[in-house]
DNA sequence: AGTTTGACTGGAG
DNA sequence: CCTCCAGCCAAAC
C-alpha cells in the first residue's frame, strides 16, 4: 500500500460521498476526479474496501454505461430505492441521473 | 520479477 | 441485452 494510493482512496471516498441521492457517477468519472482517469479499476477495488468499514454510498457508483457491477446485484435495488430509474434491468438512465460536480 | 486478475472503458458482433 | 476483444493500471499471486 503506497501513500499515493491511500491519498487516491481518500479522494475517491470524498467524491463518492459528495454524490447526492438519486444521482450516479461512473468509475471513470470518480477516477478522473480523484486524479487518475485511467485507474478506474482501482476505484472499484477501493470502493469495495472503504464500503466494508465506511458509510460511503458506494452503490451510487456504476460502470461507464450505467451498467451495475457484474457481481453486485443488490446495487440495482439500492439505486431503485434512491429514485434512480433503470432502462430495463442493468442499465441506469445516465442522461438523467449522471452527477455533474460543477459546470456543464 | 513475471504473470494473472479485476466493482473499468470502448467498440464490435 | 449479452458476449468477446483490446487497452490501461494497480494489486494480488
Amino acid at each position: 500500500m503506497k501513500t499515493d494510493t491511500v491519498a487516491f482512496a481518500v479522494d475517491v471516498r470524498q467524491v463518492v460521498c459528495s454524490i447526492p441521492a438519486g444521482s450516479v457517477l461512473t468509475y471513470g468519472d470518480v477516477a478522473a476526479l480523484a486524479g487518475s482517469p485511467a485507474s478506474s479499476r482501482l476505484v472499484g477495488k477501493i470502493l469495495g474496501a472503504i464500503g466494508m468499514y465506511s458509510e460511503v454510498p458506494c452503490h451510487r457508483v456504476v460502470n461507464f454505461e450505467g451498467r451495475i457491477a457484474p457481481h453486485w446485484p443488490e446495487q440495482e435495488l439500492l439505486l431503485k430505492a434512491e429514485g434512480v430509474t433503470f432502462r430495463r434491468t442493468k442499465y441506469v438512465d445516465l442522461t438523467r441521473h449522471r452527477f455533474r460536480p460543477t459546470l456543464i
